[in-house]
DNA sequence: GCCGTTTTCGGCCCGACTGTTTTCAGTCG
């Protein structure tokens, strides 16, 4: 059965080779598609037999029947005459940064070139310096981005988001460190909480651009690419490509907004907009000349009369239709964590760590803390903590927080010997997968936890998914390569599988694994409820009051 | 090719920036 992301693959190819022959409005249609599919949380099969294809935001009578020709023959005929239609490379050039659809074409069927490699011969021959609208600075881009994309072949490739993190809030620190009253944000898919990021887009307030872009400049920054008045791009040494945007704070909630996307979230934004009258863009939203808003991004919502839409939803998958009707249903945030149900120490780790532990625990306002004591290791060889953190964390059992020894199992539930003391409740560890199972700390029966999947990601979610369902589990949210991401968090809530969503306890301030966790849980549109070791709002409230009248 | 609580046809986001330009086309996000 061809996968989702394989027919996504064909469409957004589809888009290219239309694009080179010059369709105006199809390409982006086939690409609207193609990111539909690749946010779909079902296999295209599945839908297919139910006949719901045409349900499939962008997708409508053609492309269905497309899908389902793939489906069932594994091939598109379609795509396939494009494909005898235009000669691969002129996609390969239309790819290249700086260049597009219409040069591509152009050097196709005005010179005939039909590759990077023919398009490098053209120049080194001098072919380019006759031909209108292409000066010398021009060919010396091509020749540039030609060169570039021979070094690092197949490059462009999205960032994890975990691995942006540490740097993007770096960059964000140092921007608001420059001025107190200026807000410094990053936007796009980083605020979107993505799986991968392409890019960091950064919004600055200011009305003295020059002196931010000035003021910007870390060691990691590489060569500046361009600057204009407002905006200021450039490659980080990583390849990671930065925007940084300078824009008024009456424009700020606009700007955000609007750079905050997705795209198809900003068009059916735009699409209500023009329905009442009114336009949108990165400065406000206006009737005429009247600006009815903009600093907030609750402005320009409400202008549409629209409920904020958190960032994590903006994918247009249903979300803005929602905010139509009222507010939408509170996401699970940082404050709605109770406790953390899946920490590691160090095997060397004395009494100090666990104290440091405890420590951050308490400023975090955690009311629980899953300490792993016990487990096996990937070979299956058991393990334990070295015997002063033992005896540490057995000691302080019922303390605040409140400490729960916790084991990891195999997959088949296989407990490790345990030295010193009863685990309250158990992580195993088999093979690719582990399992934990633990008491939240409340009144109760006992919570399973499916964490440590393999690293395979599909394979690795579905496999760790079918053990939560068979064992009543909850499963663990976050990034890497024993991730659990927002599509799978999806599955898992749509399936009433609920996620453990862990905190970061411990890791050093930049670390992404709460966040970024916090953010797929979120994006899977979970709320407290949903997230076995968060609180409801209500019992956050009473929680809070007791801590404020008892100081 | 998709889409419609004012449309089944006629629209399709829109502004910044760059390079090559005497007024704009192409690319990007």
């Amino acid at each position: 059965m061809p996968s989702n992301a394989e027919a996504a693959e064909i469409f957004r190819n589809i888009g290219d080779l239309l694009d080179v022959l010059g369709e105006r409005f199809k390409p982006e249609a086939y690409r609207r598609a193609a990111r539909s599919i690749d946010s779909l949380t079902e296999d295209l099969g599945r839908i297919a037999a139910r006949d719901e294809l045409d349900t499939i935001p962008g997708v409508g009578e053609a492309i269905a029947e497309k899908i389902r020709e793939y489906l069932a023959t594994g091939h598109l005929a379609y795509y396939d005459r494009l494909k005898k239609e235009v000669p691969p490379g002129v996609a390969e050039i239309m790819r290249l940064p700086g260049l597009g659809p219409k040069t591509a074409r152009r050097f196709w069927v005005e010179l005939g070139i039909e590759g990077p490699a023919e398009l490098e011969a053209a120049i080194a021959a001098g072919r380019l310096d006759s031909v209108k609208g292409f000066g010398p600075r021009k060919i010396e881009l091509i020749r540039d981005a030609l060169a570039a994309a021979r070094a690092t072949p197949g490059r462009s490739a999205r960032l994890p988001i975990e691995t942006a993190y540490p740097l993007a809030e770096r960059i964000v620190r140092a921007l608001r460190e420059r001025s107190a009253r200026d807000r410094a944000e990053i936007a796009g898919s980083f605020r979107r909480r993505r799986e991968t990021v392409g890019d960091l887009d950064i919004l600055v307030t200011s009305d003295e651009s020059e002196k931010v872009f000035d003021a910007f400049s870390l060691p990691e920054i590489g060569e500046v690419k361009m600057r204009g008045p407002t905006k200021e791009t450039c490659v980080l040494t990583n390849g990671l490509q930065v925007d940084l945007r300078v824009v008024e704070p009456k424009e700020f909630g606009a700007a955000l907004l609007y750079f905050t996307g997705s795209k198809d979230h900003n068009v059916h934004l735009r699409t209500i907009a023009k329905d009442r009258g009114l336009k949108i863009n990165e400065y406000g939203i206006f009737r005429g000349d009247e600006r009815l808003g903009g600093a907030t991004e609750e402005e320009v919502y409400a202008a549409l009369g629209l409920a904020w839409v958190p960032p994590e939803l903006r994918e247009n998958r249903g979300e803005v239709e929602a905010a139509a009707k009222g507010p939408l249903p509170p996401l699970v945030d940082a404050p709605d964590l109770r406790g953390d149900l899946h920490v590691h120490l160090p095997p060397s780790a004395g009494t100090a760590e666990v104290d440091r532990l405890l420590a951050d625990a308490r400023r975090r306002d955690l009311a629980y803390v899953g300490v792993v004591i016990a487990g096996f290791d990937a070979e299956g060889h058991p393990w334990t903590l070295g015997s002063p953190a033992l005896r540490r964390i057995v000691a302080l059992g019922d303390g605040n927080p409140r400490v729960l020894p916790c084991v990891e199992t195999t997959p088949e539930g296989k407990v490790p010997l345990t030295p010193g003391g009863t685990p309250e409740y158990a992580i195993a560890r088999a093979g690719p997968s582990e399992e934990s199972r633990g008491s939240d700390g409340a009144k109760g029966p006992p919570v399973r936890v499916v964490a440590h999947l393999s690293g395979d990601g599909d394979a690795g979610g579905r496999a760790g998914l079918a053990i939560a369902r068979a064992a009543k589990a909850a499963i663990e949210v976050g990034p890497g390569t024993e991730r659990f991401d927002s599509n799978w968090a999806r599955v898992a809530r749509e399936s009433g599988t609920a996620l453990s969503v862990p905190t970061g306890l411990g890791a050093p301030p930049d670390d992404p694994l709460g966040p970024i966790a916090l953010g797929f849980a979120r994006r899977s549109g979970a709320g407290a409820a949903d997230v076995v070791n968060a609180g409801s709002p209500s019992a956050r409230e009473a929680r809070k009051r007791r801590s404020t009248s008892s100081r």
